[in-house]
DNA sequence: CTGTTAGCGCCTTCAC
DNA sequence: GTGAAGGCGCTAACAG
């Protein structure tokens, strides 16, 4: 094993003290010129890197980050996750992630992972199961430094960051009212999801504002990655209500409904419009372009370490609840000039 | 601050020494029954977790598996790393992931912040610049269990986990070649990289097999990610070869491609067959639906990472190269029946 | 200016 | 069975 270089064999090699040349090291004024021009020196040819292990037992902080998401590979985590990096490694911290799979038993493992890793501080965005927030909470007590987003516990006092979710549903709503839609579908998710609620909430907000009637029968409480979907498509065609328009949680929904409807020889968007959530790569290449919401994960990521670089810093930093704005993208899928 | 207990906390409360306490929790035969019950009976009480980097900085192993990709949010890595991360929690071990946004400048400092954090062991796939390999043999010099995956270093002697990148471009341009097309367009990634070669290898060589010439004009050597799709989209119809089919590097490149090409009123697959590679998740419902190449990242991620928990168990671990097997889907752009 | 001592939390001899 | 001592690598307080 190549084995790294220690503080202790500087020393021996140079005939100072450990101390002298850990000064020496960090740069302390107390030390003559010539002896940390040595010491300097030897540890460069050495490749001397301290002991991150040694420092953390010392100053009982790690510079690690702790990160629990549903899934590293759904699209908006894995920008959000670009988003925290950036900002992390810039502060000379390391992230360690933890995937709960959508699943409470595990999120509360991912907990107790982080806390025994003695992460400096907890970024989380809560798993589609989780009701009870008992093992969150626990966090709080323990006032290790938290950040929630865009899956937040709003009964939890800590610091959050969030999507305009009510704002963007409802200038979504309101742009398909306004180009002439009445009957308009609504694809929710779990609405124990604080956004799903939020989104649900603005779509009403819509109808309500433009004076339409809401009819649960077109609001299907989906899940989160569009299983089913074929299902849903034949239920709302099956209802025989005429709909004009489809509004889904996400684009992965949108775009497989798009396809089914294609195949009943209805045309979207004459027929039916579609609008779709979360902006993907790909959306703007289908046929029709998808018109979709930007969901802005990588600044949700950033900001959320900001913030929570803030609370590391100072424990007086006070509890922040942030909204991130969302972008409304219309394409062909929703309307044809 | 909740503070963590430690042994000593448990040691003082019970009157017991340290080492009587450590014997007790690591369950040392030498200890009283009765000693051990008080013991774990009071760590449970006071939720005693042992610290982590006391323990690394012991055994000098941090119970941490480094991972340098080119991006976290590129669907293939994500998928990789939800796969690194299955076997890597399993087997009781963290995961720190570092981004090198395809520089070699950040995939150096990547190397150098992964060792100084003393991870017990390295999971790579090299960034799209990566030529000089100093940084990584450097790893290896260092004796540090490092695997490499879908994008290796074919000079290093290292356990590496690849696609069958050959033979799978090969079937896909043969199922091309046999379903009647002549003039096959290919769109490359960097030739730097194993990947990019091992694939145009792949496609020549199948050209070569049903003895149809191999025209340069008709390879293009693209970026990662589909830039300038437009240009080579252009390109291609301005050679007036009368292309008859297009093999894209990823589903991003062939979808834009195909919205494209029907831009200009040519048919999909009537007279233009395209095929992609990832078989990203959209893939299968677009107008027409998308032949792709599943690239088998999850898998590919566990494989690597169980290569590299056998090497850091055991460092006479001979040096392994495995292949994985990719599939190729066959959908609606290349062939309908 | 430099060295000695002590301690972060844990485990592992060695001694009784 | 249990305790005391020492050390993993580093730094900070205390002496000179």
């Amino acid at each position: 094993m190549g084995m790294n270089p220690t503080v202790k064999d500087i020393a021996a090699k140079l005939n100072l003290s450990t101390s002298t040349v850990s000064r020496a090291l960090t740069d302390h004024p107390d030390v003559k010129k010539e002896t940390k021009r040595l010491v300097l020196k030897l540890a460069r040819e050495l490749d001397y890197q301290p002991n991150p292990i040694a420092l953390s037992l010392k100053k009982n902080r790690t510079y690690i980050l702790g990160v629990i998401i549903p899934e590293t590979s759904i699209s908006f985590f894995s920008k959000a996750i670009s988003g925290i990096q950036e900002v992390a490694s810039k502060a000379g911290y390391q992230v360690m992630i933890c995937s709960s799979h959508d699943s409470v038993d595990i999120e509360r493992q991912n907990v107790q992972t982080l806390l025994n890793s003695r992460v400096d501080g907890l970024i989380i965005s809560v798993s589609r199961e989780t009701q009870d927030v008992n093992h969150l909470a626990r966090i709080l007590d323990k006032r290790l430094p938290t950040v929630f987003f865009d899956r937040i516990c709003e009964e939890l006092q800590s610091t959050q960051v969030v999507a305009d979710n009510f704002a963007i549903t409802f200038r979504a709503t309101e742009h398909l009212i306004t180009t002439g839609r009445k009957r308009i579908a609504y694809i929710a998710g779990p609405q124990n999801l604080y956004n799903s609620r939020k989104r649900l909430e603005g779509y009403k907000a819509a109808l309500q504002k433009y004076k339409l009637p809401i009819d649960d029968d077109l609001i299907i409480a989906s899940h989160y990655e569009g299983e089913n979907v074929k299902t849903y498509t034949d239920y709302l065609f099956n209802l025989n209500r005429q709909i004009d328009a489809i509004f889904a949680i996400n684009d992965r929904t949108a775009i497989e409904m798009i396809h089914l409807i294609k195949q009943r020889q209805v045309k979207v968007p004459e027929d039916i419009a579609v609008v779709g959530f979360n902006n993907e790569r790909f959306s703007a290449f289908f046929d029709p372009p998808l018109s979709s919401i930007d969901h802005p994960a990588f600044e949700m990521g950033k900001t959320a370490t900001e913030l929570l670089l803030q609370h590391i810093a100072d424990d007086q930093f006070p509890i922040q609840k942030k909204v991130i704005k969302s972008d409304l993208i219309i394409r062909e899928s929703s309307f044809k000039s």
